[in-house]
Parts: C-alpha cells; sequence; structure tokens
DNA sequence: TATTGTTATACTCTATAACTATA
DNA sequence: TATAGTTATAGAGTATAACAATA
C-alpha cells in the first residue's frame, strides 16, 4: 500500500510519540504509574513546595485536571501537601514517593537510552535539541 | 522553576507531538476536519479501493474505531463505498473529497513547512529520519 | 479457519465553565 | 482584581469483547 503521509515531519511526529508513548506506559505499569505521574514526581522532587497551580503549568496540564492526579499520587502515599498561606499548598515527596521515583527513574533512564539507540547515530544527536525547538518555541502556557 | 525534564528525548517527544497537534487541529477546524480524517483521505487518494481494516492497518487504527471516522466522511459526502464482493468493502474520494482534501492538503503542506523552519537549521535535516526511525522500527500493526 | 464489518462499551486524556476563598 | 483549589461535565481518542456474514 502506498504511503502519502510518513514523509510528513508532523505525522511521523505524532506516530513516533503515540509508539513510543504506548511503550513506556507499559513498563511502568508494573510500578502503578501513568507517564503524567512520573513526570509530575520528577518535577516536584526538583521543586519541593511548588504549589499544583505552578506545578501544572509547567507540565501544560491544566489544574482542574491536576486534581485527580493529586488525588491519586496521594492516596498512594508518594506526594503530600503542606499549607503555604490559607490558600496555597506545597507539595512535597514522601519518602515512599522519594522510593517509587527512584525505582521509576530506572525505568525512564533505561527507555530514553533505548529509544536514542534505535535511532542512526547520524541522527542521534540532533533528535533533542530539534523536538525542543517544535514546542519550547511557543508562548508560555497561561493555564 | 527547575525542569528535570526537557532532557529525555521521550518527553521532548510527546510535549512536541502534543503542542504541534493541537496547532495543526486548530488550522483544521474551519475545513470541518480532524487529523485522522485528513490521514485517511490522504490514504484513501493514494490508494483508491482500500478496504477499511487495510487502512487502518497501515494507520493503526483499530477496525472498530475507523467506523465512526468513515461514517462522518461519509455523511460528509467525502467518501464513497463500493463492494468488492460479499464481505469487503473498497473506498474512494467522492468529487467533494477530492476538492475537499485539495484545501486541507495546503493547510498541511504549509504548516509542515513551517514546523521545519522552527528547527534550526544544523538540525533540520535530520528530523524525519530520526522520527521515522522511532516508529517505524517496530513491527507491523496486526489490528 | 481467518477476515471483514459492525455494535456496544469503558477508560483515559483533555477542555470548559463555574464556584469559593484567599492573596 | 487576580490567583488557588475544586467540582462537574463534555468531548475526543483509544481499547476490548463480541457477533454475523463471508472468504
Amino acid at each position: 500500500m502506498k504511503d502519502p503521509l510518513s514523509h510528513y515531519p508532523g505525522y511521523a511526529l505524532r506516530r513516533a510519540a503515540f509508539a513510543t508513548g504506548a511503550e513506556l506506559s507499559a513498563r511502568l505499569e508494573p510500578l502503578e504509574l501513568r507517564q503524567s505521574d512520573v513526570s509530575l514526581l520528577m518535577l516536584i522532587q526538583a521543586n519541593p513546595g511548588a504549589t499544583a497551580s505552578a506545578l501544572g503549568r509547567k507540565l501544560d496540564i491544566q489544574r482542574a485536571n491536576m486534581v485527580p492526579i493529586l488525588k491519586r499520587l496521594e492516596d498512594a502515599g508518594l506526594v503530600a501537601r503542606e499549607a503555604i498561606d490559607g490558600k496555597s499548598v506545597g507539595l512535597e515527596l514522601t519518602g515512599d514517593g522519594q522510593t517509587k521515583l527512584a525505582e521509576a527513574r530506572r525505568i525512564i533512564e533505561s527507555f530514553e537510552a533505548e529509544l536514542l539507540e534505535r535511532v542512526p547515530a547520524a541522527h542521534r544527536q540532533h533528535l533533542l535539541p530539534a523536538l525542543n525547538a517544535l514546542w519550547n518555541a511557543g508562548a508560555e502556557p497561561t493555564n
């Protein structure tokens, strides 16, 4: 069958993201974590005390959609909240959260290394800067 | 805020795909077409008479999920079916479908060109082969 | 026996609007 | 007046299971 699509960078981008995303989700399943969970845990670890709104802006996840994600992580005992003032709440990893994230990080690191290995060496070093140019180019999210 | 994520190719891939996908969807909205619609129209045009199952395998869209997409395209008068035998049905573009696809193609082509322009010249030619290595590498879909 | 087309259904992700309370 | 947190809800996209009819 003729393929008029895969020479489009945008199409290849979506297919690659879908395929690799499904693969990563499968690898994270034994930890009962989703990709958004791991992203959030990593971001909280790097920025302890940040608010849900600020984290959401960084990840491009809307405030309203942060609620069920954080609820799941809190119910799992991985994230704790502590009031900053009467309005804002800072987030931190619990001890269990640190442990779980360490496991997740091993999976992520080996997964990312495998991704790069799949890319022919001549193109490998260009992938990340090219991708970051495509989405970092845009303006800052509002949320 | 510290960003421990965007140095991961897989993360950058998902963010880039999401951002560019949203942008393309917005540009296609005036035509009342979705990305999957355009992909399918292009594939049918390149392979007239192909069955829904075969098209779905190529696009990694499952048989069951082809039904509502094709129904929408048929209701819009863009795609026509003709029986191959008692079981299979071949798909073709109607005249309206050809016209609509030509409009969509103009949008797609300029969009794809803009995407490449956002990538620094040093990395530009590496993007497509790197992406195709990431998802074409996998085995053929079964569906 | 494998494949095509289809129906029904559930789950996840994302978007929008609205509300309360506080800075 | 803007922001944080929340609730409720709707719309896509995707996945699974099952079925009838035909190759």
